[in-house]
RNA sequence: GGGCGAUUCGCUCAGCGGCUAGAGCACCCGCCUUACACGCGGGGGGUCGCAGGUUCGAAUCCUGCAUCGCCCA
């Protein structure tokens, strides 16, 4: 045994020890002396809070997968990793962990303490998911670790504030929010989930002004917003109510006149056919107010009690006043009927309360200037979605775009560099001000800042330009980095926030990183939209339905490369994946046979045995044929990868691997290994095993790192890999050049080896349908349709034998049917159909037999029909390509022949 | 209401105009053949959701329908 090594993978030891190789050599690092361009990916950072889920594992492997990729094929190639500060998430999780401690509130600290708290929580806990891309064996630069809060980049989130401010695209002013009534906030659009609810639909009568015992009926889910409506709405065709148009009607307990008005956005018969219009606590009676003019009552307050403007209900939760409303109204004989009714309810993701639509107060970014060139960076093809069709939604969002609102009401985050002084004029300011310091325009002392931070996304959306150390400057010129490594050319992302993120980053690309010319500024040329990790019966994994998968767990029982490969090999072009342990333990031991491979041509095979052995000349069937398929592989992995098409590239490994390379060749090596094989035989098998092993370590590691570098070091140790090389993650990729080319003998070659699979195929079904013991050898002979493939059989002997459990008694064109045998025919494109007997003295089934082989050829039969269907069809003779009607030709005569020798083997059994 | 995706063997999925529609898992039969039982050999199993259409030719393209899922309003 030229060496030695376990017969198992043993991930737990080997991936600590292999990653802190790779960071401390540097191999993380770009290399700035790549040749071949830069690579840069810049992380989407997860949250401080958050812990690895099955997203974020797919995801980061994912950009592992073309980080280590393109820095094996000679890229420059940098990956930025980070964290996000997460405010409202952050803050929560503080605040929860205090009260639960030390029973104090936020309020109680004040807002210096508070904040002193998160960092000391974030500097404790926030490098969890970090450490858990580490043992993944994310290969990003981590020298380089961003996160939005560091001093840098809070200064580009200041920065592109006032930019913005100064430019007139930020505003201040009244707009309908979706309010957090426990969290006391406004809360993003994506920062809420809407649920179903059981819930009830209630129609209410309004007293139609100076008419007596008539009424409007509207019906509403809400009844106690009722205190702020200001309209009803009718379309103008509703016969019930189209004459009550430009009446007023007077609205129940508050005793408040409002008008009928027209709305042809009214829906037409469903319903009560009128609508009461709540502009100031409904989105789309806000929008109807905003046409019509209507004034806004708000009736809530910041905790979601009925403020001054609900008359006797001041002070009351939402839910009482909804009682006591619908009681009054009732008790006033206004209440028509109450309907059960499903609902849809917004809830906060944060607190779980429900949403109250409010107004209030808040900063905004106007958006149409900044879509623009977002717009048109995709339809310019200055930026591609992969898959193509996720540009249609980054479109349609932008398309539509609304106004940013980027104030949050919390004390976590970046905070609103604004200033007002006595009247509220505000100012934005780069540097801080003092109380007391001149307005810089009106000159009137400074009075306060204001109180609010602003959207995390107003500072992840500068993520690609901060990260690399924009607005900073180097002697009057952008940031090196900045210069260097922006844009980059790869994000890899989920859909859900493919405009909360993926299109601002390319807004604040074009507005920002104006070192560039316009055109060049798009933040990364390719953006691929991952599959959703569903679970195996195809649901969202989800906390409450306890159905998550934890990809620690999973690299703890089975290894990251285990891991990574399950997701790669299900991967196909972003379509969604049903992901489960038992794929993990698939991919688990397909590793395992990589290792045993590799482990079996280590064991036979010695340095001496491969020098100077010159693969171009490899002349057997065997090896001409494995080497294509070699070539090939390279040829698929290399297209595939940079192209993301993880699938192909992983299910072309995985089957050349295991069943070319190991069910053929490994079994086909034991026997051109033996010592008696002439030395050349034996030189040229052993330089082919180890050209593959090596060959696949490079193909295999951006899957799986870990396992190919540790085989790397063995191939190295044992002298197959000169003691000088790199490691394997910065190991060049191989060419399929360096490969031999295929050549007309090569693919005839490739034909007739598969030939031989077919017949040994062949043999080892006679052998178990008659149930030959698995180690008795039995005699065998082989008719052949060529004398081509006398010679090539003649030539494979020895492996053949093996393989097909065998002795060879006879090999010829043509030779008698031996008695007592058992007999197949097997078709060998192009050559026509070969047939095998094995002698078996008594112990055939004949019934058995028979009933097979009439099987075999009515199957045949019905093919070679359909053939001639199709040649005797004129239109397919003139019309189809030339090679197709020569292939079917080509087919109906094998088949043909397959048929006659099956007929003949049928009356011979008989 | 609008948009997107899916529907192919028991399960999970490839294939997206021309090989007898493939793979993995599961299943059945036989094997500890010293690289690997995380393995080896053999086998059964599918009228490609339904209905039309285009084409010499459709699982593959078009139209409609059905079912499921996701997103937006």
């Amino acid at each position: 045994m030229a060496f030695e090594i376990p017969n198992r993978f043993t991930p737990e030891e080997a991936e600590q020890r292999l990653f802190a190789r790779w960071e401390s050599s540097g191999a993380f690092k770009p290399d700035e002396r790549a040749a071949n361009g830069r690579f840069v990916v810049m992380i989407p950072p997860p949250n401080v809070t958050g812990s690895l889920h099955m997203g974020h594992a797919l995801n980061n492997t994912v950009q592992d997968a073309m980080v280590r990729f393109h820095r094996k094929d000679g890229k420059e190639a940098l990956w930025v990793p980070g964290t996000d500060h997460a405010g409202i998430a952050t803050q929560a999780v503080v605040e929860k962990k205090l009260f639960k401690e030390r029973n104090v509130t936020r309020e109680q600290l004040g807002r210096d303490k508070f904040l002193a708290e998160v960092w000391a929580w974030k500097e404790q806990y926030g490098n969890r998911i970090v450490e858990q891309l580490r043992r993944m064996g994310c290969s990003a630069d981590y020298s380089r670790l961003k996160f939005t809060m560091d001093e840098d980049l809070s200064a580009a989130v200041r920065e592109s504030f006032c930019r913005l401010f100064e430019q007139g695209l930020i505003y201040r002013g009244p707009r309908l929010v979706n309010w957090d009534c426990v969290l006391q906030t406004a809360v993003g659009d994506d920062e809420i989930n809407h649920e179903t609810r059981k819930g009830k639909l209630w129609h209410l009568r309004y007293p139609v002004e100076g008419a007596p015992g008539e009424f409007i009926v509207v019906a509403t889910t809400r009844p106690e917003t009722m205190l702020g409506d200001t309209a009803v709405v009718v379309h103008p065709d509703e016969p019930r109510w189209k004459h009550l148009i430009g009446k007023r009607v007077v609205l129940p307990l508050m005793e408040r006149a409002i008008p009928v008005l027209a709305d042809d956005t009214v829906e037409l018969g469903f319903g009560t056919g009128a609508v009461k219009v709540t502009p100031g606590h409904d989105p789309n009676d806000y929008a109807r107010g905003q046409r019509f003019k209507l004034p806004i009552v708000s009736v809530f307050t910041d905790t979601g009690r009925i403020n001054e403007h609900g008359g006797r209900y001041q002070g009351l939760s939402r839910e009482e006043a909804r009682k006591r409303i619908v009681a009054d109204l009732e008790a006033a004989g206004l209440l028509e009927k109450t309907v059960d009714h499903e609902l849809s309810v917004a809830l906060s993701d944060r607190s779980g309360s429900v949403i109250e639509p409010r107004i209030s107060e808040q900063w905004f970014v106007q958006m149409e200037p900044l879509a623009k060139p977002a717009i048109a960076a995709v339809k310019s093809g200055a930026l591609k979605f992969v898959p193509e069709r996720w540009s249609k939604v980054y479109l349609d969002w932008l398309e539509n775009v609304r106004d940013w609102c980027i104030s949050r009401q919390l004390w976590w985050g970046h905070r609103i560099p604004v200033w007002y002084d006595a009247d509220g004029t505000p100012v934005a300011s780069r540097t801080d001000l003092k109380l007391g310091d001149p307005h810089p325009q009106s000159g009137k002392p400074i009075v306060r800042q204001d109180p609010d931070v602003l959207d995390t996304w107003a500072s992840s959306w500068l993520w690609p330009i901060a990260t690399l150390g924009w607005p900073q400057t180097e002697g009057g010129k952008p940031a090196r980095d900045l210069a260097r490594y922006y844009p980059t050319q790869f994000l890899s992302t989920a859909r859900e926030i493919i405009y909360l993120w993926v299109a601002r980053m390319v807004m604040a690309g074009y507005a920002f990183a104006d070192h560039l010319p316009f055109e060049q500024r798009v933040p990364f040329s390719t953006c691929y939209i991952n599959a959703t990790v569903l679970d195996a019966q195809g649901r969202r994994m989800s906390k409450s339905l306890g159905n998550g998968i934890d990809p620690i767990d999973m690299i703890e029982k089975y290894g990251a490369d285990a891991m990574r490969v399950s997701l790669m090999l299900l991967t196909v072009e972003g379509q969604d994946i049903r992901f489960s342990e038992q794929r993990v333990e698939e991919a688990r031991n397909f590793v395992n046979k990589f290792w045993n491979a590799t482990r079996f041509v280590l064991q036979k095979v010695a340095r001496d045995d491969v020098q100077g052995v010159d693969l171009a000349g490899a002349a057997r069937l065997e090896d001409r044929w494995l080497l294509a398929r070699l070539r090939e592989t390279v040829e698929t992995v290399t297209a595939a990868l940079p192209a993301c098409r993880f699938h192909e590239a992983s299910h072309a490994l995985r089957r050349f691997t295991w069943n070319d390379f190991c069910d053929w060749y490994v079994e086909i090596a034991k026997v051109r290994l033996d010592p008696a094989e002439p030395a050349e035989s034996r030189r040229m098998a052993s330089a082919i095993a180890v050209k593959v092993i090596e060959t696949l370590c490079h193909l295999l590691h951006p899957l799986a790192p870990f396992v190919t570098e540790a085989l790397w070091g063995h191939l190295k140790a044992a002298g197959f890999v000169p003691a000088s090389a790199k490691e394997l993650i910065s190991a060049p990729w191989p060419k399929a050049s360096d490969l031999p080319a295929r050549t007309a003998a090569i693919d005839e070659a490739a034909a007739a080896m598969a030939g031989l699979q077919e017949i040994t195929g062949a043999l080892r079904k006679l052998r178990a349908d008659n149930k030959v013991a698995e180690h008795a050898t039995v005699p065998a002979h082989v008719k052949l349709p060529a004398d081509r493939l006398v010679a090539v059989l003649r030539d494979a002997q020895p492996w053949f034998e093996r393989l097909a459990r065998c002795t060879l008694a006879g090999v010829a064109t043509a030779l008698p049917r031996p008695p007592d045998a058992d007999a197949a025919v097997v078709a060998v494109p192009p050559f026509g159909a070969a047939e095998l007997y094995l002698p078996l003295a008594g112990l055939i089934d004949k019934a058995a037999r028979a009933k097979e082989i009439a099987k075999r050829r009515d199957d045949l039969a019905k093919n070679i029909a359909a053939i001639e269907t199709k040649l005797g069809n004129e239109g397919f003779v003139a019309r189809a390509p030339a090679d197709v009607v020569a292939r079917e030709r080509e087919r109906l005569a094998a088949l043909q022949d397959e048929l006659a020798k099956v007929t003949r083997q049928l009356s011979e059994l008989a």
